[in-house]
DNA sequence: CGCTTAATTCTAATTCGTTAGAATACGAGC
DNA sequence: GCTCGTATTCTAACGAATTAGAATTAAGCG
């Protein structure tokens, strides 16, 4: 009868995350120290959070010399793909084409980005129209 | 010391909002067998619901025979764009061409939307160099 | 007018997310 | 071994979100 816990990352917790896809494998203190460059935080509350993120599978843990040494257990594309997921069934009837087409007419692009993403639609549909006949390139 | 409301709809608000953005304005019973259709729901809850987005400005309602009128009071453009913006921050380090190409990367355009983004963007990125630099087109 | 029915308001239970103090554990140095 | 400081666990407050029953309001009809 009350909410559903997420199944996504929370934004408190995507700034850990944040952290951790930068710096890598860190500990408690690390953590504190990056996150305190954007706002202030309590050391116990950066703690609770990642006991929680341990539950749900968020991130990792290793015993270190003093303490433990953190990571994030899920990799930034994988996050990427199902908050965009979201997103995309959310607002966009489930059609990526649809969210593309909406950053480029909201002029969320620049002109650089716009070119950059030419280029990487090309190569890209490319190998989409060859796949499938991946066993075409040596014999088949 | 708790959790900030959300500026952004949540998911709730959401399956409201893509109710009202597809019908238009609706009375309460009228949303609710929408709703229905996707998944059981009582209609206090929605009543409850309808009541909390009007304070936050997500909805207006006008006076009507019986009860009220129900509309969006935000459309669904800026609805994505708030969102869009949010998730571009939130994992694409507010590159919004980063989410772009996650998405052709990720497979999550057919190629048929891919032939089409590449038309939107030729006939866009024309709107775009005139705007400020045209530098760009022809010298590199 | 009183009954039915839809809509709204009032109230509340429950869980989540965020924050952090208090208590505890533990390695390091004197 | 005892103290110091960092890391962790325990505990809790509290607003937001979700859900919905109970009570109330009001339109329409016989």
């Amino acid at each position: 009868m009350a909410r559903p816990a997420s199944t996504h990352p929370t934004d408190g917790e995507l700034e850990i995350l944040r952290v951790l896809w930068s710096r890598g494998p860190s500990s408690l203190s690390e953590i504190c120290e990056a996150l305190r460059r954007e706002r202030d935080v309590a050391t116990t509350t950066v703690a609770t959070m990642l006991r929680i993120m341990l539950d749900k599978g968020l991130v990792r843990r290793k015993r270190a010399v003093r303490g433990h040494q953190w990571s994030a257990a899920v990799t930034q594309a994988a996050a990427a793909r199902s908050m965009v997921g979201k997103l995309v069934d959310g607002i966009f009837d489930g059609s990526a084409g649809r969210l593309v087409a909406h950053l480029v007419e909201a002029g969320q692009l620049s002109a650089q980005e716009l070119s950059e993403l030419r280029e990487l639609i090309e190569s890209n549909s490319n190998r989409v129209s060859r796949k499938g006949a991946k066993a075409q390139r040596n014999g088949r």
